[in-house]
DNA sequence: TATTGTTATACTCTATAACTATA
DNA sequence: TATAGTTATAGAGTATAACAATA
């Protein structure tokens, strides 16, 4: 096993972690992930078109429908008139979507503080710095793979 | 934004840049992710029953019969007889599954050289260990959390 | 003509429950 | 009795294709 396979090995295994806190959320909220990626995505930019939903899930209009639908059926969310355009709705969150959202957002703050809270400073910098270019570099592969 | 939460989200970044590469293997290959799993397994371990199966993926026996049906299918294993247990079958790649096994080794080595290849040994040292420090805090959390 | 969202259809992954064959 | 795997059934996510309403 070379050392470059075990930072990768090792980026994996903290991906599996990651994901294994996602569900654990979905255990506690009754929601899908996919659900709950929508409402992060309006917890992050308020009432949305399903095309622009769409487009930022990466997944088909179809798709979109189905997942509005199931979060009507919860009332997590609503759909709305679009003011302008009257082919769109507005995919709002309730007051109980509103609530998800927070504690999406308040579960993420927490579990950073419990990783990284009483790690040094400078590691931690550092630690972002090989991240980022880990990722940039992830980028380019990327995109001259297309 | 604190510290914290941006090492958090970069984390966040990191896997779904692996998961995207992933799903560029599964396009390649055209085959899912679960079943890409089950070669993964019997790429690190041999034959395997479907019970042993059903444990190291965490899904149900009726969910690998499924998942073991559709690489039967596509010629990618055979169900051959437990040698000893006649209610048991071993789930067996075939040479079509022993190449797809060898892809998915080749790629995840060259995705290693090319994430980190070129990285200084001793900032890839510090990498790892600040991985293997947040994955075992990351341990202890999920730990607590049963 | 182009865009937004839906209906129609199909496949995969997932689960629980009941069942058969074997241990 | 207990275990390995299957049949039966159901729900969720995903996709393509055809369509209606609107831009």
């Amino acid at each position: 096993m070379t050392k470059v396979t075990t930072a990768l090995d090792k980026v994996l295994e903290l991906s599996m972690l990651v994901t294994a806190d996602m569900d654990r959320f979905e255990q506690e909220s009754g929601l899908t992930g996919p659900r709950i990626r929508v409402l992060w995505i309006l917890g992050h930019g308020g009432p949305i078109t399903q095309r622009a939903l769409a487009t930022a899930l990466d997944v088909t209009p179809r798709n979109v429908t189905g997942l509005v639908d199931g979060l009507v059926a919860s009332e997590h969310v609503t759909r709305e008139p679009h003011p302008t355009d009257r082919r769109a709705t507005l995919v709002t969150p309730t007051a109980a979507g509103r609530r998800v959202i927070r504690q999406l957002v308040e579960s993420h703050a927490d579990l950073a503080a419990q990783l990284f809270g009483s790690t040094p400073s400078r590691d931690l910098a550092a630690f972002v710095t090989m991240l980022d270019t880990t990722i940039e570099t992830f980028g380019r592969l990327m995109g001259e793979a297309t």
